[in-house]
DNA sequence: CTTGACTCCGTACTGGCGTACGGCGCCAGA
DNA sequence: TCTGGCGCCGTACGCCAGTACGGAGTCAAG
């Protein structure tokens, strides 16, 4: 099982973890990943470890991690850095959060346009068309000053 | 009030909008806005439609819009299409949701690793790490095969 | 008249995450 | 031996929404 370990090219290292070569290659200019040096001839040779590695940035990537930062976890990636890496992660999770308030605000901004377009059919005048051209600043009551 | 509705040079137009004047050549280059003539001599001169149109666009933006949905919004300016807008803004609601979705996830899946970090305090395995490297597999139960 | 602020216009750069291209080397199978 | 497919390496390009830069023109105040 693990006497092949040193044996995978950069391409079947790709397809066992469903990556493009060339995104392995800019993992390794951006410092993610080693590159192996090359033993016996001219082709570089990927191991269980550099696996391994991949899968971790794939899985912080999921996390919502940048490359940038997954850089840094995976100096901590002993696991002997609890602290440090928890306070990565707890940024991580600020940064999720907020934006998830600012999407929220779009998604009910928006269901409450399109609410207002429901209710309007028929009407000449656009409510969404109308908001955007008034600013945002009234949703649901147009000033009709009569 | 109105009598210099045509006196606008585009910083004065840019500050009143609190916008760099970068980014209205930018909407210009892009379709968004205009680019009026050059009347007397030498310097462009925008008025309170201008105004509008920019105001409408940042509007938009607030709500998630690319500038290319925009540009098509902006076709519908007159506000008599408003089953065209709706159909747009339904759109962009649909992928709102999504990425909230999506970022709820990571918020969770977060929220949980340094959950499992603060139990599991002093000890010498970070689970946030652990879980990294097993690829967010197992996040609460470290398969300790005892 | 000069100075300083502003405008005009084109071009290049940012950040985040890759993708694409092109010329070469190397190696295995037919 | 030849050929096709990978691997190697550097560079450029893609998206998006701007930002930065630089030289030239113009305009108003001092």
């Amino acid at each position: 099982m693990s006497d092949h370990a040193q044996e995978m090219t950069i391409g079947q290292l790709a397809r066992r973890c469903g990556v493009h070569v060339e995104t392995i290659r800019y993992y390794q200019r951006k410092g993610l990943m080693r590159v192996p040096d090359k033993p016996w001839g001219g082709i570089r040779r990927y191991g269980e470890d550099d696996l391994a590695r991949l899968g971790f940035i794939r899985a912080a990537q999921h996390l919502g991690f940048t490359l940038a930062e997954i850089r840094e976890l995976l100096k901590l990636e002993d696991g002997t850095h609890c602290a440090e890496a928890a306070a990565i992660a707890r940024q991580k999770l600020e940064e999720v959060r907020t934006r998830i308030a600012q999407l929220n605000g779009m998604a009910a901004a928006l269901s409450e346009l399109l609410n207002a377009c429901e209710r309007g059919k028929g009407k000449q005048r656009c409510p969404l068309i109308g908001s955007l051209r008034t600013g945002l600043r009234d949703t649901r009551e147009p000033p009709r000053a009569e």
